[in-house]
DNA sequence: AACGTTATCTACCGAATGGTTGATTGTCTG
DNA sequence: CAGACAATCAACCATTCGGTAGATAACGTT
């Protein structure tokens, strides 16, 4: 269908280049079809980005939302809630930018809903951490903001530019790459909250 | 001189809107001159927004490396970095945005030195962590790594959207909420270097 | 007062942008 | 086969973009 390669082409110029900095004409290059088609899909170009962040924060939510619910201590729900974002963001190369610039940006889409669909998500999460907090497994005083603060660190691991020359492609990680960040992030969640144990290591 | 108002003007909308997202005749506009004028000071739009990261990146790196030469022990060097970094971001509304774009776009001041500046900072950052954890005090298994992680941090604190109605105006910080930001902050950052110690409340 | 320099203006340019129109193809249904 | 409908296309439109050209101001120096 071409409506979904238009979206797949969209996601990726949309993810490169930014909402203003993507021409219509670059995503139906990307596709092979015309410019003009796209509007036979989308009524507009903010409708087309709608429909990828969407589609983005929509998978990202259904994974938070799914993973939490599963068997374990609160710590283990936490590790597996990291893992499974961790390998999304790690997979989806270009969908941490996406999301990171809609935040900074109150984007069309942030605009539109006036947050809700970021907020339920981060909810979500800080209802889970407000109740490890009763368990006396995590110790935060302000859950909301110490999701928004997980959600902030995760998405910027992974969309901001390389500084360290870790990557080793473009823009892709090779699996050991992918499991040190793993481990470095989980130790970091951990620490922010509040789990005693040992500092995650990067390296191995 | 309209060079810095230039600056000045150019600085805001490209918080505002992005790069791309700007165009010099809002830039232009701002300052009430005309958009010919621009050119007599900058070649490009390009050189104009290079200089206006050169600015942001200049006034926070010099902040960052005054500040941690200082005399005190590494906890309260640790948390002196922070008031300033979280000060100035609080009263430089659009900074941290404007960093956090350049990161995550990679963009044209980031590519011109290939992120040297930011990169030279955080090697400070990471240097002061280092030598922290060879006394014990801070525990982490990658000093650089945690160092841009805790950038990362104040940047997404004061670049995110705002998801809980914690701002008063349009962009403005109450003494309240900038105070009850340090606190939180440091709590996260204390918790992110192995820091013993009381999680810090958000709200007092 | 005359001059050179710096700063600003009006007017324009080619290119690119988001979006429209109307014809053309394909495809499924009766 | 005929008609309906979705998908695609080439060509076009008005607007905006970054950047340029050339004419004037303003201004300190001699």
């Amino acid at each position: 269908m071409g409506r979904a390669r238009l979206v797949s082409a969209a996601r990726d110029c949309f993810a490169e280049q930014g909402y203003a900095g993507t021409s219509l004409r670059h995503v139906a290059a990307r596709t092979g079809f015309t410019k003009a088609s796209i509007f036979h899909h989308f009524p507009s170009k903010e409708e087309l980005y709608l429909a990828v962040i969407g589609d983005v924060l929509g998978e990202l939510g259904t994974l938070v939302l799914a993973a939490g619910m599963e068997q374990g201590d609160h710590v283990e729900r936490l590790d597996r809630l990291g893992v499974l974002v961790v390998d999304y963001l790690g997979s989806h190369r270009g969908a941490a930018r996406l999301l990171m610039r809609e935040i900074i940006d109150k984007g069309p889409f942030y605009a539109r809903d006036d947050g809700a669909a970021i907020h339920h998500t981060l909810a979500f999460v800080a209802d889970f951490l407000a109740d490890g907090m009763k368990c006396g497994v995590f110790a935060t005083s302000d859950p909301y903001h110490l999701a928004v603060t997980i959600a902030s660190l995760h998405l910027a691991w992974f969309a901001a530019a390389d500084t360290s020359g870790a990557l080793v492609g473009e823009d892709v990680f090779s699996a050991d790459q992918l499991a040190a960040r793993r481990l470095a992030i989980r130790g970091q969640v951990r620490a922010l909250c509040g789990v005693a144990g040992e500092p995650a290591s990067v390296s191995d």
